[in-house]
DNA sequence: ACCTGAACACCGTTCAAGT
DNA sequence: ACCTGAACACCGTTCAAGT
């Protein structure tokens, strides 16, 4: 023990792509994607732009490796073997990304961005994976797997999307202004809106108000299973 | 005919907001967002950057407007009156958007991250109101409205969204290398990945060759629909 | 092999000055 | 009211030079 110098001190350990990826998902965390400069990644990695790309190529490199670490985090969460139905695998899986979009708000259009960019590279059969796994548990045909997967992928991505955006504003409302509120203000401007243009818009405008992020996610989860099912026992394939 | 001298000179017509927005949308269309910068677009107007703040707040308000030219654009093609069955309005609305998408690769991204800017104000409005209004025609009921919209719409956003996302990267390999290629690679790619990590992936490589995007939307869609029906005809509400 | 840090090209935005 | 264009602060990226 005294051979051994304290590791326990502060580890101001050499740079490395990890130590880099690590603190700009700390960063965009923090400040958003609009925070993740150069400058301030060299601050608190105390090195020099060169430093850091001798690790990494560019800032692409390093976001899709950010939203690559996050994601995988995410996913890592198995669900439990024993759940309800096998159902509730697929909605464990959509609601562990769910959770992480609305931890991580830059995920959602980094997810967009990310896809846009180097698109089925690691992010999306990452994610293609772990929700397929759950429709093939759900009994879907062999030749209905991508179809019923890719709903159910698109679906969470967009969804996660949107529900994003909301966390993201409620909070630039600043501290006094929680989600209620927040809600409650963009339903009064759907209620605000042409009622010759958007009668449908305003006739919801409440149930905006009062509607659940999460339940609503949900909600569509459970609608798409619906559909996946209804097709399995009417024994057709899902297709257009 | 004489008194008004030749209108149709090429009108160098004065700047205006709308000529702003028309020219960020054809180098939206041209070079993607990257090519989007006030110097391309002085450049194009034969202005300095001053003259076109006099018109527009900022970057992301006038991507914001591009933004929403283009899917209103999109929605105002109204689906015709006699179509099959209601259910064709759905598909009608959502092949406007997937369309939209496709032609301007640009808008996945910007939908998603706009959407995380200015949420809901005016965009979402609108596709929400077209959506809805094929959703009420459905004969959904009032109570399940904005749940059965949503999920419609979030999957057209999120399946939009990916499929950009191929559209945009087929561009990239090249004149010569077309979407099948594009395609075939991916699904090489996918066949190559690790077999204790990634069984179902690989297992849907093939599918994913094969699969045409617009189908595959298709299917989705007609999977929500089903799982909307469904619960009509169940006489439920649709709720988590 | 890994890091330093000055330098470069470019970008969004501002603003005093013009008409 | 609308436009000009130089100027500013900042950003991603490069690269010769160090260890």
């Amino acid at each position: 023990m005294a051979t051994r110098t304290r590791r326990s001190q502060r580890r101001t350990e050499a740079l490395s792509r990890e130590r880099i990826v690590e603190t700009a998902v700390e960063v965009l965390d923090a400040s958003g994607e609009g925070g993740l400069t150069f400058r301030v990644l060299t601050e608190r990695l105390a090195t020099g732009p060169g430093a850091i790309y001798w690790h990494v190529a560019n800032k692409g490199e390093l976001l899709d490796a950010a939203t690559d670490a996050v994601v995988a985090a995410a996913l890592a969460i198995e669900p439990a073997e024993d759940t309800d139905g096998p159902q509730d695998g697929v909605r464990a899986v959509a609601l562990g990304l769910f959770d992480a979009i609305e931890e991580h708000p830059w995920l959602a259009t980094q997810l967009a961005t990310q896809l846009a960019r180097s698109p089925w590279q690691t992010v999306t059969p990452r994610i293609f994976e772990s929700v397929g796994r759950q429709v093939q548990a759900l009994g879907v045909a062999q030749g209905s797997w991508f179809t019923a997967t890719s709903a159910l992928v698109h679906y969470i991505l967009g969804a996660a999307g949107q529900n994003a955006a909301n966390t993201a504003s409620g909070r630039d409302l600043g501290p006094d202004a929680d989600r209620g509120e927040f809600l409650d203000g963009v339903s009064r401007a759907w209620e605000g809106l042409d009622p010759d243009e958007f009668p449908f818009t305003r006739a919801v405008a409440d149930q905006l108000r009062d509607h659940d992020d999460r339940e609503q996610f949900l909600a569509g989860i459970t609608l798409i299973l619906a559909g996946i099912t209804e097709g399995i026992t009417a024994g057709r394939p899902l297709s257009a």
